[in-house]
DNA sequence: CTAATATATCCGTAATTCCGAATATACGAA
DNA sequence: TTCGTATATTCGGAATTACGGATATATTAG
């Protein structure tokens, strides 16, 4: 059993900021991505990325795997299917508001 | 035509808060409710709730009715079908995760 | 007009969030 | 071990947001 799932109002946080939302709609779309790959694709500094990443993480929004030096993210395959269905209803908007290209794999 | 609509965003933003969210459910379930039953369900000070509802009315979340010295606000007609969905998705844990109780009307 | 009620706005402060350079850590290769 | 790459964390400051009492505005009743 995981821990206690992402409430309503902590996953509206997670999206409610560009930044964190491009990278949840790189995740949906990628399935798993990498960092390298999530740097280049949004052009914002390393810090700034792994800093939201790690509070997406927190929130159990998304997992992460290690492989070597890399780390792959992906959407938590636990989350509720309420969260999903949001996600997944956002995601095609955002991706036109935000601009956001199809990643070209960098690394990997 | 109305404006501009919202960005994911901002809806996000707006849904991001636990008293913002119970507004949204509120008017969700109620369809149409003054601002002194909110300011009576949710226990927070008139300011504050008018605060709240300031925000999403200016994120055009909300639309307001004025009746005599009520205001009756209720979701904007004319939402995207996606937010709008993202609303209806989010409604029911929200309110399971808010505790929130069905208003009784304390005016009209 | 005045009084009363409902709601909105103002304002100073507290709390939270965000940023990115610098630094630390983790890992693989040599 | 040391070096290089990938990623995470720290830290101080800037920017944003939230709070609620006080006050202003709008409307109706008398």
């Amino acid at each position: 059993m995981a821990t206690t799932p992402i409430s309503v109002t902590k996953l509206c946080k997670c999206l409610g900021d560009d930044l964190r939302l491009s990278l949840v709609c790189l995740m949906d779309v990628e399935r798993e991505i990498c960092v390298c790959d999530l740097v280049d694709a949004l052009e914002a500094p390393q810090s700034t990325i792994s800093r939201h990443l790690a509070q997406l993480r927190q929130c159990e929004l998304v997992v992460a795997r290690r492989e070597g030096t890399w780390m792959h993210y992906r959407l938590n395959p636990e989350l509720p299917q309420w969260a999903l269905t949001v996600i997944e209803t956002l995601a095609e908007p955002a991706r036109a508001q935000l601009d956001l290209r199809a990643p070209t794999p960098v690394c990997c």
